[in-house]
DNA sequence: TGACATAATGCACTAAATTTGCAATAATAA
DNA sequence: TTATTATTGCAAATTTAGTGCATTATGTCA
């Protein structure tokens, strides 16, 4: 089922806001940060406030639709959280993000596991360097 | 050869708040953000301004001794460059940080590398979850 | 040792990202 | 359509980070 039902169905009101930033992502498929969802919101015409926009994020994170992204850089990003498992490839020239999935992370994962006494949930892998415009 | 010797070599001055700050990341071994390098120095007996900090780690990060570890936070933290090669475990519960190596990581590379058009120099993995004391 | 050159620092600001209080507005149930 | 209250906007406060400039102090060399 989709976000929009799931929020419905829970009691939560949908407004312009809020839809149009759960299809921004959806549309997406990067981290984005709050900056820019607003930016990308002012272009296609919905006009909100910037504390909409946190106050948004931090709903939909809340809600389990979003998931914070640390990237170097002091503005977090965001993404839809229950995206097939992938990881993130940054160009450090340009600030370019791509996903990169991994057959051998389940071995990664499992080494975790094995070798920390953590109760480990998530994991987020990023690798540096430069895109194939840039190098 | 140390930190303090390279940088005097090379022709940099060597005050307490510098020689301070090496030292503390010498001894935490962990990520540390601007704001904690300041209270624990503040905690030491040395008073320094935050934007000595500030200036101190970006000369550190130009020297090459500090690197830019990015959590999910909205406060950038750093760490010591060369440290042997390893990743971080975080508590999403109570913060805590701690360090992790991990043997499978060579074939994720690997397969970073084949799988992508990067030009590929670092990558950081970060696991989620709870430590002993929060699970 | 003492004075000099200039790296490093502090202070007062600025800038950008994020958060909060409160009154106004709008989504939904009835 | 109306009432309830979730959501929003606005203004202002906080937090994190970075700057310009005058002052201080480190390391060098006479």
């Amino acid at each position: 089922m989709d976000y929009i039902s799931k929020l419905k169905d829970q009691g939560s009101r949908i407004t312009v806001a809020r839809r149009s930033i759960i299809e921004l992502f959806e549309n997406t498929k990067k981290p984005i940060s709050a900056t820019s969802i607003h930016n990308m919101l002012t272009r296609i015409g919905v006009n909100v406030n910037m504390t909409t926009v946190y106050r948004e994020i931090e709903f939909l994170i809340k809600m389990n639709i979003l998931e914070k992204i640390p990237l170097k850089d002091h503005e977090l990003h965001y993404e839809l959280k229950d995206r097939e498992h992938h990881h993130h490839l940054l160009c450090t020239n340009c600030g370019l993000i791509e996903d990169i999935t991994l057959e051998s992370e389940k071995k990664l994962l499992a080494e975790a596991h094995q070798n920390s006494n953590y109760d480990i949930s998530r994991h987020s892998i990023a690798f540096y360097g430069k895109c194939p415009k840039c190098k």
